[in-house]
RNA sequence: GAGGGGUUAGCUCAGCGGUAGAGCAACGCACUUUUAAUGCGUGGGUCGUGGGUUCAAAUCCCACACUCCUCACCA
């Protein structure tokens, strides 16, 4: 576009005069800073001069301009390091004709180095009197900056295509933005210094796999050419963390992109990052315990609180999460009662009878699971365990002894939204081995999320596993919820877009 | 995959058959404590892409692309 050529175009030529009276911000490769411009925000007492001795209080700071008001001989601009921003006075008289010159040319967008000491303005704005400037790098685009005060904005960057696209753009000019993706970071960092804490070992485990198991999900398909294979992309981490703990390394941990080839919506991206962990000689309720302290440990950490407030909702990770047994839970919000959960015949009537459509459904398992996802989940909004899951759709879990039919597993939900699923790991071999083939059974039948046999997971418990208690927990769910994300897209750098075929502005 | 909304200047948006608009940003001049700086002046658009209807299309119709929302899909 020719306007938006131009406006690079006047841009170029800026830079090129910056070459010429000598400061070329392409050519300068450093710029110590002092203190952050929040740091000198907050500690302005201590570092700000006395009257007189400006000249021995000098502080070097850098950022980029975010605005700047130029008036003749003195100008204003506000330099942001990305976390806050300072304000700079500049005048002709103190920084000299060609720095003058050079303060002229730059626009909103460009980096500048400045050195000078910490004053406060007549309107009472602590800023720095520059003294010396440097620029350090000249932005050729316009930025999408919007104008502000007292925290009102105006114009910034609000296309939602855009902020993913050019996620830079999204995390220069939109601090909560900014401030979701930093946060879903630490998020990140504090879950791994939990396990890294509690004695666990962090592993990496392959991503490009034979067969892609330990979820039920479609996986992606790739090629390796040096051996003319076939490979999937990992959808889960399970098997192969379990396969360690068969190697006598009792508590392991991952943190890892794993891959469905499945649909996207505001919860669901193609790839995202799963945590698992596996502790040998543990039942599923130490696995319980350790969700409640992982949650609380991350929200402490992170956000200074176990008690965390997202939207209009507080969610109290202090306290114990509650516990509801799932059958009874469906009978409490459903009506249907506990009997006719029995079987897949009485369970399909009861289904149809309270207005779901039970067509598609082939055994008991899916069944629940349905009812489950229908009439309890949307009421689990402070944090809650559903315990008792079906055989039929927990196929790496431990048969209950107590209960016919369903297996030690649990899943826990927040906010209406499941967040983690966890259960004592088989560990007998026959057991799995019989599981296994069930759900080949149902893969022969049609269901192509149905987990594949997998021998070499087999052999390993053959060779002995502990009773271990495992849990997964998807990272980027986890970040949405304790930073009210709406949309996984706001704890997702870059996101899945489809290519574009615009011209990039 | 189905339905609905959107795509106009660098950004945020208005215009919805009759010569493409505003604010901010940009450019010029003035201004040595301003802060959504101010005053005066100036430039900037194949109106997502491709067809069609019409004397005339940003505007109406069709197709396509990208996107958002809802639904479907999604241990």
């Amino acid at each position: 576009m020719s306007s938006e050529k131009s406006l690079r175009e006047i841009r170029l030529e800026k830079l090129a005069r910056l070459r010429e009276i000598g400061f070329d911000p392409f050519a300068v490769e450093e710029h110590p800073i002092d203190h952050s411009a929040r740091e000198l925000l907050d500690r302005y007492e201590e570092l700000a001069p006395a009257e007189g001795e400006e000249k021995s209080n000098q502080i070097r700071f850098a950022g980029r301009v975010v605005s700047h008001r130029i008036m003749g001989k003195a100008a204003f601009a506000h330099l942001s390091d990305g976390d806050a921003k300072i304000q700079v006075y500049v005048r002709k008289n103190d920084v000299g004709d060609a720095a003058w010159e050079a303060f002229n040319l730059l626009d909103v967008g460009d980096h500048l180095g400045v050195t000078g000491h910490l004053f406060t303005t007549k309107t009472g704005e602590k800023s720095i009197h520059v003294s010396r400037l440097v620029p350090l790098s000249k932005a050729l685009q316009t930025l999408p900056l919007g104008k502000e005060k007292d925290g009102e904005r105006w114009y910034a960057l609000d296309d939602v295509e855009t902020r993913y696209r050019h996620r830079h753009l999204d995390l220069l000019a939109n601090p909560e933005a900014r401030a979701m993706l930093l946060n879903r970071s630490r998020v990140v960092s504090a879950v791994r210094s939990y396990f890294l804490g509690e004695g666990f070992l962090e592993v990496e485990t392959p991503v490009l796999q034979n067969e892609a198991g330990g979820a039920a999900a479609r996986p992606f398909h790739s090629h390796f050419n040096a051996l003319n294979l076939d490979v999937k992309l990992r959808i889960s981490l399970e098997l192969y963390l379990k396969r360690i703990i068969c190697g006598d390394v009792p508590k392991v941990f991952e943190i890892g992109r794993v891959f469905r080839n499945e649909g996207l919506s505001n919860r669901h991206n193609p790839e995202f990052s799963l945590l698992e962990w596996y502790e040998a000689y543990v039942n599923l309720e130490a696995t319980q315990k350790r969700v409640e302290d992982c949650f609380r440990f991350v929200a402490e950490s992170v956000f200074g609180s176990a008690v965390v407030r997202t939207g209009d909702v507080e969610l109290d990770f202090s306290k114990p999460w509650a516990r509801v047994d799932m059958l009874e839970a469906i009978s409490e919000r459903s009506g249907i009662a506990v009997e006719e959960l029995k079987s897949a015949e009485s369970a399909k009537a009861a289904m149809t009878r309270v207005g779901l459509d039970a067509s598609k459904e082939t055994h008991l398992g899916g069944i629940i699971e349905k009812l489950l996802e229908v009439f309890v989940e949307p009421h689990l909004i402070q944090p809650t365990f559903v315990v008792g899951y079906p055989l039929e759709t927990s196929p790496l879990a431990k048969k209950d002894p107590n209960r016919p039919g369903f297996t030690r597993r649990c899943e826990g939900y927040v906010l209406g939204r499941e967040v983690c699923n966890m259960f004592s790991e088989i560990n007998d071999p026959i057991d799995q081995r019989e599981r296994f083939e069930a759900q080949v059974a149902e893969r022969a039948a049609g269901d192509d999320e149905a987990h594949p046999m997998d021998e070499e997971f087999l052999y390993a418990l053959e060779c002995g596993m502990p009773p271990t208690g495992g849990c997964g927990i998807g990272m980027d769910r986890m970040a949405m919820l304790l930073t009210g994300a709406e949309h996984v897209r706001e704890v997702l750098l870059f996101p899945m877009m489809k290519p574009d075929h615009k011209p990039v502005s």
